[in-house]
DNA sequence: TCAATATATTTAGTATACGAACTATACAGG
DNA sequence: CCTGTATAGTTCGTATACTAAATATATTGA
């Protein structure tokens, strides 16, 4: 069969790319009841605590809109507290509730495995020229 | 600054990848009124037109559900006729309109610029390889 | 101090994604 | 024929994404 040209297509590749990679996600963070993309800004509040909404979505380079709904969600299922800064009103606080502490380590290593488990294809070598290739690509 | 867990995470990394590619790809495609997604579906379209959903979806690896709204969309913009399969009226066939057809070549041509554009970074072979390595995580 | 401006977050509207339930049509076996 | 089953497409509910508008709080400058 002739290769079509959307198959060529950039876009199409990483659509898809993404989308299979989200699916591994998704299947092993729904036993803790989270999404890939709540379980990524999980872990990463985890490695700093009492950030802004805005300082995370600058890490994670996440809208601030999109953000405030995982926020949400997270909060109301017992993830995360939401607490309104003293010193400056606007500016949120978010921490991790203790249930959260206690499975951020197993929910780390889900996300390792996982990253393993899409890359088991790829050798070493070229994995580290796909992460560096997808980050160039962000420029 | 010490790198973070998830810049390591592939699922971030293709997240970021494309949405900077979806971006410019909806900047381009926003002149004629069509996301990115609907310029993909219709440019497949433009290949063989008279396709059912279930076959445009398939060649796209696109949830029959999300493709279901996209079609509907492009319909009622005036891109594309549904119109019911005779032999088996559970069928849909899709054509592209006089409009549409008079626009792909443009839209194409928008198409193979934006993937030059996002890909303008990378020599030659590490698009090929980039591309080689996108369709491997697929399997 | 008070009005104008700036910043952080939320809300609203639109468009993917995806699973599950629903509708309409087709077909197979009795 | 009819009934049960399979298939194609739509609809619904939830979760990203992104833009723009709205809200709340801070700060600045006259």
């Amino acid at each position: 069969m002739a290769k079509k040209a959307y198959e060529d297509c950039i876009l199409f590749l990483l659509s898809k790319a993404f989308q299979k990679a989200h699916g591994k996600f998704k299947k092993r963070f729904q036993a803790y009841g989270l999404t890939p993309m709540q379980g990524l800004v999980l872990t990463a509040v985890s490695e700093e605590e009492g950030l802004s909404a805005g300082e995370i979505g600058k890490m994670l380079v996440l809208d601030q809109a999109t953000l405030s709904g995982v926020l949400e969600r997270l909060a109301e299922a017992g993830w995360i507290i939401k607490e309104i800064a003293e010193e400056d009103k606007r500016y949120l606080r978010i921490y991790l509730t203790p249930k959260a502490r206690e499975l951020t380590g197993a929910i780390i290593r889900e996300r390792d495995e996982a990253n393993e488990e899409i890359m088991s294809g790829l050798r070493i070598e070229e994995r580290l020229l796909l992460k560096r290739m997808l980050t160039d690509l962000q420029r």
